[in-house]
This record gives structure tokens, sequence and C-alpha cells, in this order.
DNA sequence: CGACGGGACGC
DNA sequence: CGACGGGACGC
């Protein structure tokens, strides 16, 4: 499935990975069509409209907003009249959102009813909902790495929108971080497209409302109405600048966050990497024909492009590919229509004005332990491009390799060989630099999509401590189909996930006693993982698969060529 | 005017 | 030796 294009990962299935059934455990009947409805999350409508509005009428309306996975009126079962009810199923969270946003208090045909649109709740839940069932919408549950800043936070997420409020979770004694954090924002499309758009690593959630906290104090005391249904109301009138306005104009709905101006099909913004200078996404857009133009500009944290292409067709081939596609490896590029409005702020563009901030370069368990010593030993020398860089940060020189390896993944996939950027010696794709890695790797292969299904595991010991995650990712990755490798947090092993047995034989009978910026791995066939919930209390005692029990790990001790 | 039908594990 | 990521908000 992985044709030439497929290189150029667009795969949307990256961005619902989320694994809803951690607690659905609890195996049962209606579980299909309830998870059907609610994936992604908040993506179904539920409209009031007049009972003598058409499907046709609605189709014809919502349809700009997205794609509709189902369009539905509830009628009456006898007469199959109208109940002035409908659902409206999108195939991503923020169509809904926009759609909603867009659409409520909205006309359509001939009538005389405004319509009333909102985000569909759970069929268990039918209309009930808690007192503050609108921050289910606005605000988001993340997971941050324990040394980024609300700062960083809130640099990375205001693109999105603007942000109400966000913070991190500490420990109040230690004030450590204790690794999550909520943001919040003032309008649901913004938090929508967060929820789609943000770096992946930070495994967006919509939150659980938080209890408020005068909820039965005082209802008793007043015996009124505090109760579950006065907020039924929606947050529609809090969130919506517009008044109602009259009809549907069939054009591009605004984006929400800036103040006027309309998308130009032709250019797109790219948010990367602060990292990436100009020509090395100049060479990335220029992989998709019809380039005409491409201009980088940076902040503290990241770097914004502005590029133009030919034709609306090409601009939108080049968004499909690029989008979320990791460049550099571990770094998702947002990319979507440029908005030009010329009328907005200088500098730093349309895109929020991030501030200063500590830029977390690789995220992801493999870099918590390694605090600053993640950089090459000395005996090896460092890796490639830091050479001559004595000034060099470690963290600097992690980049520097980083985009080496990115630049001649690409140059890969355009058929391109010895192009000048590329800083290794390798021709025919096989690259062979002992100071990255002990044996010849074949060369940078597409990694399988998130979700594929896990057909082999690999256990991985390095030794004294792991290679940076992307040296890690890069290497395994090369013998195809993998689907992610991690370490564990503060250890020094870790997992490999392949899609494919073959690819995983051959990692790890090439890896195995190799080094990787000078750690030592080994690489053995991972056990089977033990179920969580598996209490011991079992028969049979401890792990269930006693075949692949002790797999052979000798002829490490004495690998050839170091002592 | 405020909350759930129809079809269905299978190329 | 080296075995399974990280998760709900002031107690």
């Amino acid at each position: 499935m992985h044709e030439r294009g497929g290189r150029i990962m667009a795969d949307k299935r990256r961005y619902y990975h989320d694994k809803e059934g951690a607690n659905s455990t609890a195996s049962d009947t209606s579980r299909h069509s309830a998870q059907r409805d609610d994936e992604p999350p908040n993506s179904r409508l539920f409209l009031l409209c007049g009972r003598n509005v058409t499907e046709e009428e609605l189709r014809e309306s919502f349809e700009q907003f997205g794609e509709i996975k189902e369009l539905w009126i509830v009628k009456e079962k006898d007469s199959g009249q109208s109940r002035g009810i409908a659902y409206i199923k999108y195939s991503k969270t923020s169509e809904a959102a926009v759609a909603m946003e867009e659409m409520n208090g909205k006309f359509i045909g001939n009538n005389a009813k405004a319509l009333k649109v909102m985000i569909a709740s759970g069929r268990e839940q039918g209309s009930k909902r808690e007192t503050n069932e609108t921050e289910r919408l606005l605000r988001l549950f993340i997971i941050v790495s324990r040394q980024s800043s609300e700062t960083e936070i809130r640099d990375h997420f205001s693109q999105f929108g603007d942000i109400e409020h966000c913070n991190i979770v500490k420990d109040r004694n230690t004030k450590e971080s204790k690794g999550f954090g909520y943001v919040k924002y003032f309008r649901i499309s913004h938090a929508a497209k967060a929820y789609e758009g943000c770096d992946r690593t930070y495994k967006p959630k919509f939150a659980d409302p938080r209890p408020s906290k005068q909820e039965d104090r005082y209802s008793s005391a007043h015996g009124s109405t505090t109760g579950t249904y006065d907020m039924a109301e929606y947050p529609m009138e809090h969130h919506f600048q517009q008044p109602m306005m009259n009809h549907v104009h069939h054009n591009q709905h605004q984006h929400p966050h800036t103040i006027t101006h309309m998308e130009s099909p032709s250019r797109l913004t790219i948010i990367a990497h602060r990292s990436l200078n100009q020509d090395q996404l100049w060479r990335l857009c220029d992989f998709f024909p019809g380039l005409d133009y491409c201009n980088v500009r940076h902040d503290q944290k990241q770097c914004y492009a502005t590029v133009v292409y030919n034709s609306a067709q090409a601009a939108a081939h080049a968004k499909e590919k690029l989008h979320g596609f990791e460049y550099p490896p571990g770094h998702r590029l947002i990319v979507r229509f440029d908005a030009s409005d010329s009328s907005s702020r200088s500098g730093s563009g349309l895109l929020g004005t991030p501030q200063s901030g500590a830029v977390r370069y690789i995220t992801g368990s493999g870099m918590n332990g390694s605090g600053g010593h993640s950089g090459a030993p000395s005996a090896l020398g460092p890796p490639l491009v830091a050479r001559g860089g004595a000034n060099m940060t470690p963290d600097l020189a992690v980049l520097a390799e980083t985009i080496a390896q990115a630049t001649s993944m690409f140059n890969q996939a355009a058929g391109l060989t010895g192009a000048p950027i590329s800083h290794s010696h390798s021709q025919s794709g096989e690259s062979y630099d002992p100071s990255y890695c002990s044996v010849k790797l074949p060369s940078p292969q597409p990694l399988a999509p998130i979700d594929s299904p896990v057909l082999e595991r690999l256990f991985v010991v390095c030794q004294p401590r792991p290679p940076p995650l992307y040296a890690l990712k890069d290497v395994f990755g090369r013998f195809g189909n993998l689907i992610d490798i991690f370490m564990l947090s503060g250890k020094n092993h870790g997992y490999a996930k392949y899609a494919t047995k073959g690819s995983a034989d051959e990692a790890r009978m090439v890896l195995h006693g190799q080094e990787v910026l000078g750690m030592r791995l080994k690489v053995l066939p991972a056990e089977p993982q033990e179920p969580k919930g598996s209490l011991s209390t079992s028969p049979s005692g401890g792990p269930v698969d006693p075949k692949c029990k002790r797999p052979k790990m000798e002829l490490l001790e004495d690998p050839p060529g170091v002592h």
C-alpha cells in the first residue's frame, strides 16, 4: 500500500489513534453503534429544524463544512412525518464544530424557524447535560513532558485560536509538573482544530468538565433550579459574536481566529519546527509540482512559511501530502490554506505571537532520562553535521543530525542522489557511517501508520544508555514497516513495534549487537505483553506464554572491534 | 418544537 | 543483567 506518494504520509489515520477503548473492557451489545457515533469525538450534530426541512436542504447547507458520514432526519414512526430533529455526522470533529458555529441560527429553505445546531451527546445521555457540559467542548486534556512550561504550551496551542486559559498541573508541594495539563479555548472550533492539529505527543483529549464547586450546597439552600438543567442552553450565546444572520450564503466560512479574510486556494501556511531554514522548506515544497514561492520567517519557537503554488490544485496536493508529515522526524508539519489578510499583524504573521521559551527539540520518553548528556560520545566523534561546531550544544547537534536524516530521506524519496545538502557519503541509498551506526544500513523507509496492527515486537536494550530517539527511529525504521519505537522513561530499554514480521526479523538480525551513536544494542524478540488486568490467580501462575521464554542473547559480551 | 432509525460482523 | 509509556484538575 505504500506506493511512491505514500512516502509522504498524509495518512489521516495518524490522527485518530486515541485509545478510547481503555475503559471499554466492559464489552457489550450496543457499543458498536455508539462508538461509531462518537468517533472521532464530538463529530455529530444534533439539530432542531422545522418539520418541513428536507434532507436535501440540510445536505446542501451542511456539506460545505466537511464530509458528511450520515444525515438523518428523525420521523414519526407511523406517519413518517418529520419531528423537526436531525442528526448530522461528520468525519471530523472540527467539521462539526465549524458547521455548528456557522449554521446555528441560520435559516434554510423557506423555513420560518432558525436552525438550532449543537454537538450531539451520546445516545445514552440524551438531552441531559451536566452543569458545565460546555467545558467538554472547549477544554483539552493534554500530556506534556515534565520539563515543558506553560509558556511553551501556550505558544504551541495559540496557533489554533485564542486561549482562555491553560495550565500544567503541578504537585502542590514540590511544584513539579505532573505531566499533564489543560488548554481551554473560547471557541469550540478552536478546541476542535487543536485537538486534531496539535503535536501528537500532547495526546489531546477533550477534558471531562470540572465539577462545579457549588453543586448541591446552594441548591438545597435556595431550593431552586440550580440543578442539572440550567445550562442546557449550550455555550452558543457566549461564544458567538455574530448575531443571527439571515439566510445561508454558500461561500467559504471564515476562519474563526482572524479578523476578516478569505482563504486563498493556492497559498499555504506551514508551521514547522524552528530549526528548518528557508532552503530546506523550499526543497520540501518543491517536491510537489507547481511551487512558485516560499518564504520563511521564524520566531523563538517555530518556523512559519508562506508557500505559493501556481494553482489551487497544486497547493491542495501539497497540503494533503505534507500536513502531518514528520519533518524533521518527530515534528509534524501543520499545513493549511493561507489566510491572506493583509490587515492583521506584522512580523510573525497571522498565527499568534509566540513568546520565547524553552524549545523542546525531541519529545518522547527516550529523551527524558538522558538529560544533557545525550550528545555523541567523544570517543566516536560527534555525529555527522555537528562536526566542527565546537560550541554546538548537544541539542543543536541532535537537531542538525535530525535534519540531515530527514533531508536524506527526502532525497531518497525524490530519487535524487548526491544532492548538495547531503552530508553523508551515501550514493546507492545505503549508508554506512560508523559514528552513526556500526553496521551498514538500508535506506530510510516510511513509517507504518501508527494504528497498524502490531505483528511483531522487539525488545531493545541500549548500553550504557539510549541514544536519542530520532536515531533509534531512523535506524529501526530502515527495515520498513516500523510502527513505533519507544524507550521506557528513565530506563535503557524499550520496544519497537512492527507491522510485518519480516521487517522485525531483519531489524533484529542486523542490529543485534551493533552500536548506534556509540550505544550498544541488544535486540531481541519481545515477550508477549502481559494483560494488564490479569490477576495472578490463574493456576499456571505467571506469564502466559512459556514458549518464547528464553531468547538467547549470548555473543554479545564480546563484540568484535571493541573491548 | 429538545435526543436516536436502519442496517448490520462477508471478499 | 534488561521487560511493557504517561493520564484528570487545591485536601
